[in-house]
RNA sequence: AGCUCAACCGG
């Protein structure tokens, strides 16, 4: 069971959803049982795939075999698995029924709220989560600022900002810097989109991008080369 | 062997 789940594994680290689902029917007709851990690899290939009705099966085995329980992997990747494939009520189901849930799990369900552009609803369980005492990481800030940015909630923005700040996540990871660069331009707020890219430790190809198409949205094409020009003066090359 | 995350374009 490890090595059938180390394949499947495999398989969705490459987003190979289809052939991640291939194998586990394999798996099945050669006897082998499978267990939590390839219940999350599973839903996991189910969410790739968009395969609901597969996940829902799947769901139905976790529940009958017991394996949920205080099981936090398995039920993020059960609210994932609902999130991605657009059943969004399911998921927020699961996630309130979990005996355990962390920050991935509200992650997911805020992830598939944005997917939906729910962005409202999204920025609703940044709300919740931290009510219930659980603290917001770089990849929910990531979440609410491009819910913020969707939803024209540049005060949101901003907010978000200086929380970031604060806890001191613009140093070592650049989406979040690249995320904060983008719901400015989005908000139109090209100034503060330049003031961020400036005091950035690292940027990308990305962040550029973010910046550059945000002043070409705005028809400032003159000050997208500028910055393109800029991106190529620093050794960052064009995709 | 296991869960969530950033830009642009096209469909």
């Amino acid at each position: 069971v490890v090595c059938w789940s180390a394949l499947i594994s495999g398989y969705t680290q490459n987003g190979q959803g289809e052939q991640a689902l291939y194998c586990f029917e394999c798996m099945l007709r050669e006897g082998i049982l499978p267990n939590a851990v390839t219940y999350t690899c599973v839903l996991k290939a189910c969410a790739l795939a968009g395969a609901l009705d597969k996940g829902k099966h799947i769901h139905f085995e976790i529940i009958n075999q017991g394996l949920l329980y205080n099981n936090v992997e398995l039920g993020n990747a059960l609210v994932d698995m609902y999130a991605k494939c657009g059943a969004l009520a399911n998921a927020r189901n699961v996630l309130e029924k979990l005996s355990a849930r962390n920050v991935i799990t509200w992650n997911a369900l805020i992830s598939g709220y944005l997917q939906a552009n729910e962005c409202e609803l999204a920025l609703r369980c940044f709300e919740c989560m931290q009510q219930e005492g659980v603290l917001p990481d770089a990849v929910t800030y990531i979440s609410i600022l491009r819910a913020s940015a969707a939803f024209g909630a540049l005060h949101k923005g901003i907010e978000i900002h200086k929380e970031v700040i604060q806890q001191g996540l613009l140093q070592d990871n650049v989406m979040i810097g690249t995320a904060l660069v983008d719901m400015y331009a989005k908000c139109g707020v090209l100034s503060m989109a330049h003031d961020v890219i400036e005091q950035l430790p690292s940027r990308n190809v990305v962040t550029w991008s973010a910046l550059i198409a945000g002043y070409a949205d705005t028809l400032q094409g003159d000050e997208a080369l500028n910055c393109f020009e800029r991106m190529l003066y620093e050794g960052i090359f064009p995709n």
